[in-house]
DNA sequence: CACTCATGCGTACGACCGTACACATGATGC
DNA sequence: GCATCATGTGTACGGTCGTACGCATGAGTG
């Protein structure tokens, strides 16, 4: 009768867990996106992760810290959808269903985008290295317009992007397909 | 010897305090542009009143309903403002001048407007109450923007002020009052 | 002036927070 | 097999929060 009884719903046995701190970013992104940043603490996201408490403050030395982790990797994801959707476009037509295409299976499409963009936009406001996220998200966006559209329409393309997804998402009536696409092809008319 | 002695500084008298709940309404409105909604506390908002920490509760039911009523006033004097700006202009030529002043002196030049606004899409997001403070809003400015440009054309041009704000505020280099113009007439010629 | 009672306030409670740190644990070298 | 020690965890502390509620208070009435 050697054998460890498992009381109260099987342990945890990993010990050694390589990879545990990018799994407990994801985490943290989850609870953001779903709770939002104010309900982000230490213990919402180690339960999300199924980790010990302690294990935040061994793998982190700040809540910042891991907000501030998050964030970039989400910015980076970001700005990553938006290269890949620009770089396939091979003309200015295509360049423009590319936009469209974005802003509608990407930004409007996935709801937590915006979540994560507002939460990150008022927590940048309060947070300096949060701040330079912000900064280098809209570069690497911008950017990604410039291989296709000069720096002024780039810029403020990329305004406007923001502005309708923003707005579309808010509203009781969201805006359609075809209504995004007169937007944006009304503008780089 | 029958005068009250006022030990550590000055006791407030006030006890019939006519008008201490819309006190408490801009002390919170205060606080939020200041500290943001996180940091938005009864004690927070009593300290910034001068008024003891039982007058929040005994003029509000929970915490929500103070940011709730707060959102609601900064809401309407925000579209108050759309709404001033819009209704002097006479014609398009007018109006579009109009837009531009608004964006540069009310919502850029003004730098708590963008916070408020950020902070309340995010409280939005989990407060249905808010929600509709948010809808009601963004509905007046579309009105406003009706009284001179088509609803198609209000709504994209709504958005378009939305995100050139937002761009401008979060980035490193502003935009200037001329590149604001050209944004604007761009997209409205 | 004395009494009454609606109005307004001080204080305390239970919950949850970030963080620190002593200790358990299992991988590693001998 | 055993000693050692880096790695990981359980727990507790000080602080702040929202909220409830018994009591002080002073305006109004006679």
């Amino acid at each position: 009768m050697c054998t460890v009884v498992r009381m109260s719903g099987e342990r945890r046995p990993r010990r050694h867990d390589p990879g545990r701190r990018d799994r407990l970013i994801d985490a943290a992104l989850h609870v953001i996106a779903e709770r939002g940043v104010a309900a982000t603490t230490h213990r919402e996201i180690a339960r999300a992760a199924d980790v010990p408490l302690g294990s935040m403050t061994y793998h982190f030395a700040s809540l910042d810290e891991v907000l501030a982790e998050a964030f970039t990797r989400h910015a980076n994801a970001a700005a990553d959808i938006f290269d890949e959707r620009l770089g396939a476009a091979t003309d200015r037509a295509s360049a423009v269903e590319a936009v469209v295409t974005l802003i509608r299976d990407d930004l409007i499409g996935s709801p937590n985008e915006l979540v994560m963009a507002v939460e990150l936009y008022v927590a940048a406001a309060r947070n300096p290295a949060l701040r330079a996220v912000t900064q280098a998200w809209m570069q690497r966006s911008r950017d990604a317009l410039q291989r296709h559209f000069d720096p002024t329409t780039a810029r403020e393309l990329d305004a406007l992007i923001e502005g309708l997804v923003l707005h579309s998402v808010l509203s009781t009536d969201p805006m359609t397909p075809d209504q995004i696409r007169h937007a944006v092809e009304r503008f780089l008319r």
